[in-house]
DNA sequence: TACGATCGTCTAACGAATTCGATAATGGGA
DNA sequence: TCCCATTATCGAATTCGTTAGACGATCGTA
């Protein structure tokens, strides 16, 4: 009767993903410094609950390196994102690429450079399906 | 000390928005079959709850029509739509709108008929962009 | 070896999200 | 008018996400 868990990384979970996924394995220590340098403060013990969630969840493996554990992604960050975009796509979207990448381009207000750099990746991606 | 309450409709609200996008005003007993229809089978106090909330939270708004209530939409598709993805841009994709396409054309692996789609979306806004 | 610094486990706590039953109000028909 | 069906209110239960304190283990060093 109450809430299932999401299938995607929550809030605070994808931003350790990020630490991690830009270097890894990591001690518990210095995760606890990126996130504090980028701004989301946490006692010691909060990360280490979070990481040890993360590991149980399948996200994250951890290995014991002299005293202490250290961190590393078992999950790819496009597949993350990947998983995060299809579950928008299919809930918000009514799968819908098109209908997305229009609220993208309304809502972010794109300018001409970054259309251009649109434009050259669908232009590539249409190639590449033709092979 | 605690989660801080999502800026964002959570799932269920989303479905109930599109409920009321879709066709509103509506009374409860109405949201309460489509939402039963599309696979979401909740007790009728449950979808009350959720209104209420929802009206308290501002998404939505209820007038008694005779006997009971009916409900609809203060907010736009596009906007909430749009607010997600914005998050969703920052949070995930460091606000680079063509990391989110690529990954969308990727993730989604759109057909050559969706990338013609997105290619006249981006030329129109493109062209739009310089008047 | 005893102490302090470092690191980890366990558990508690709280708000948010979701779900619904018990109960009350209300309006129409027999 | 009185009862029933419909509708709304209230409060409680449960899980998730997040935070962190108390306490224990460990290791190097004075």
């Amino acid at each position: 009767m109450a809430r299932p868990g999401s299938e995607h990384p929550t809030k605070l979970e994808l931003e350790i993903l990020k630490v991690l996924w830009d270097e890894a394995p990591l001690p518990v220590r210095d995760v606890r410094t990126r996130l504090d340098e980028q701004g989301r403060t946490l006692s010691h013990s909060s990360v280490i609950t979070m990481l040890n969630i993360m590991v149980d969840k399948g996200y994250l493996k951890r290995k014991k390196q002299g005293k202490s554990f250290f961190f590393t992604p078992k999950v790819e960050e496009d597949n993350v994102a990947g998983g995060i975009m299809e579950d928008l796509l299919s809930r918000v979207f009514d799968g819908s690429p098109s209908a997305m990448v229009l609220n993208l381009i309304e809502t972010a207000d794109l300018d001409a450079d970054e259309l251009n750099e649109l434009r050259r990746l669908i232009n590539r991606k249409a190639k590449e399906r033709q092979s």
